[in-house]
DNA sequence: GCCAACGTTGGC
DNA sequence: GCCAACGTTGGC
């Protein structure tokens, strides 16, 4: 798959866990209920890598996955115009990189997951992508 | 548990 | 269209 985008969804543990993620293998991204969050849904193309970021519990990049299946109307919305995608897990990075790490890092403290801390989806790039790989001493498979 | 940041809602 | 009130997210 040539030239995907890359991305970061975050989730709290209590709601959907990494590691449920590993025992689901893939998942519907479902629930997303804000507007930029849901655009950028919608801007993901199958085959795109997605971190996995876990929030409020030892905020930390978690895990790595992917789009398997790119953005159809969302299930669980009763109302509104609302988006899922499917993810499908890669793996777990070697180690995590914790959020501490990240906002005291020169080259990722700009990332919109510092500058935009609601969102809970959001575009990441290259070079942010290939230092996050690197501090989590995860190569892609 | 506290609180800051931010998105949404609704009165005017 | 403005803005106050309110609800939610998420770091600490």
């Amino acid at each position: 798959m040539p030239n995907p985008n890359h991305w970061l969804v975050k989730q709290e543990p209590e709601k959907y866990s990494w590691e449920t993620f590993l025992h689901d293998k893939t998942t519907l991204w479902d629930g997303v209920r804000n507007f930029q969050a849901r655009n950028n849904l919608r801007a993901m193309k199958k085959g795109d890598l997605v971190l996995f970021y876990r929030s409020v519990v030892e905020p930390a990049i978690q895990g790595l996955c992917r789009v398997a299946r790119p953005a159809y109307p969302d299930p669980t919305a009763s109302e509104g115009d609302w988006s899922v995608v499917d993810l499908q897990v890669l793996q777990t990075l070697t180690q995590p990189v914790p959020l501490s790490l990240i906002k005291n890092h020169p080259r990722l403290a700009t990332m919109a997951l510092v500058r935009q801390s609601r969102l809970s989806v959001m575009p990441v790039s290259p070079a942010e992508f290939a230092e996050i790989l690197k501090l989590s001493q995860t190569k892609l498979p």
